[in-house]
DNA sequence: TTTATATTCAACTATCAAGTTGAATTCAAT
DNA sequence: ATTGAATTCAACTTGATAGTTGAATATAAA
């Protein structure tokens, strides 16, 4: 074999992982099965797909090897092959919204100014928490903070944050965090506890990423094998 | 504007980053941009494409942010817009290499067996020079080593290793290194030299993944804007 | 065994992408 | 101005992809 069509037979190989990025409802299922384990039907109704549709781009992702299938019961389950998986949708993300331009307009434009919420790196909210100076609120649903979330989270949905206020502690800085650097949830929840008075911020981004840099995280379920 | 609508349209954006590198050809092209700016003619020729098809690839590349082109006279250069876009390639061959099992084979039967090389990762490479205990070889052209590479490399290109080997320094390891992980040139140079007596290695990856770790660099040319 | 349900398959349509060819631009040099 | 060379454009062919629909599988429960 020549080293030409070595090449270009590795590429052709490499690309079809490129293919399975390339497509904005499989972005969207990697996204939510970064998440945790999904079944078709569920991640149907997440992204607004019908059933059918739905398996066949689960089927290409799995045969492009970022995704595994384990089938239990009546129920096939989905879940990312490889953390690094996290890895590659960070780096679109990055690389979109600096070279982009529809992207940074469509972000601020509907994330109410993104950098308005004062995101937060990683490292800092790390450090603040062992400072023991901060309240970390987890505005996910239920099932997903108890698949895993940052040590000592509080879980209020943004739907109860209303009703459940009195629960965080007053006078102490809020930071906010949901599933990803564009979930909507912890925008709305960071605006709504600032019109409230509470001091308050977002993590730059989401708990897939937290995990991924190997940051501490407290399970509730064993739903996740870490 | 709804959370769905927004959502998907976001995703969508993002999609034409994986669109982008989701076609053997343009990998090939991003890869040979990592090296340093390259004019439509010469990509063309890299690749084997025609010229119109290649400069259709280009643009594509250009709209999904990836390369910027520059114009200067008759030519126009392109080149990669950002460093992550190196980061970007990296974890789409690690992904592959892990989770396509074709990948791992194609690899292994070309590069005659992959991991006999001993590849060595990038931090102990700099371990072993600053110790002094390595010879590092550079077997890309003249014009790529000109253009930036490891401190106090050599460079003999593959071709003229034969008769250039008195200048190598005897009974000292040689590690070798080329464009990245898959070049040819590095695996061929570390056989012919073990043929040849000597303790030879590859570093694991190219020249274009250290110098985006930010791992010292020596430049003659100052073709890159580091 | 029958029935109900989650998923996948097969066939089909409509849209999009890759590649070719020849013409049109653009710029430098004669 | 005219020529020559690098690049891009436009029109076209061919093949691939996204999506729908209805049937086929596979599993659990009645």
């Amino acid at each position: 074999m020549s080293s030409k069509l070595f090449k270009q037979t590795l590429f052709d190989h490499l690309a079809r992982v490129g293919k399975a990025v390339g497509q904005g409802h499989r972005l969207a299922m990697l996204e939510y099965l970064a998440q945790g384990e999904r079944t078709v039907e569920a991640l149907a109704g997440l992204t607004g797909l019908s059933v059918a549709n739905t398996s066949k781009h689960l089927q290409q992702l799995r045969q492009s090897g970022l995704v595994f299938a384990r089938k239990e019961g009546l129920y096939v389950h989905y879940r990312l092959s490889d953390p690094d998986v996290i890895t590659l949708l960070g780096v679109i993300r990055r690389l979109a919204e600096r070279h982009l331009g529809e992207v940074e307009a469509l972000v601020n434009s509907y994330l109410l100014a993104k950098d308005a919420m004062e995101p937060l790196p990683r490292e800092a909210l790390l450090a603040r928490m062992r400072e023991g100076t901060v309240t970390v609120l987890d505005v996910r649903p239920p099932e997903e903070y108890a698949a895993g979330h940052l040590p000592r989270a509080f879980n209020i949905p943004l739907k109860e944050l209303e009703r459940r206020l009195h629960e965080l502690p007053p006078g102490r800085e809020v930071v906010a965090y949901c599933r990803g650097a564009y979930c909507v949830l912890s925008f709305e929840a960071v605006a709504w506890l600032r019109e409230k008075g509470f001091i308050a911020r977002r993590l730059e981004e989401g708990f897939p990423e937290w995990k991924l840099a190997a940051f501490p995280v407290e399970n509730f379920l064993m739903e996740e094998i870490s």
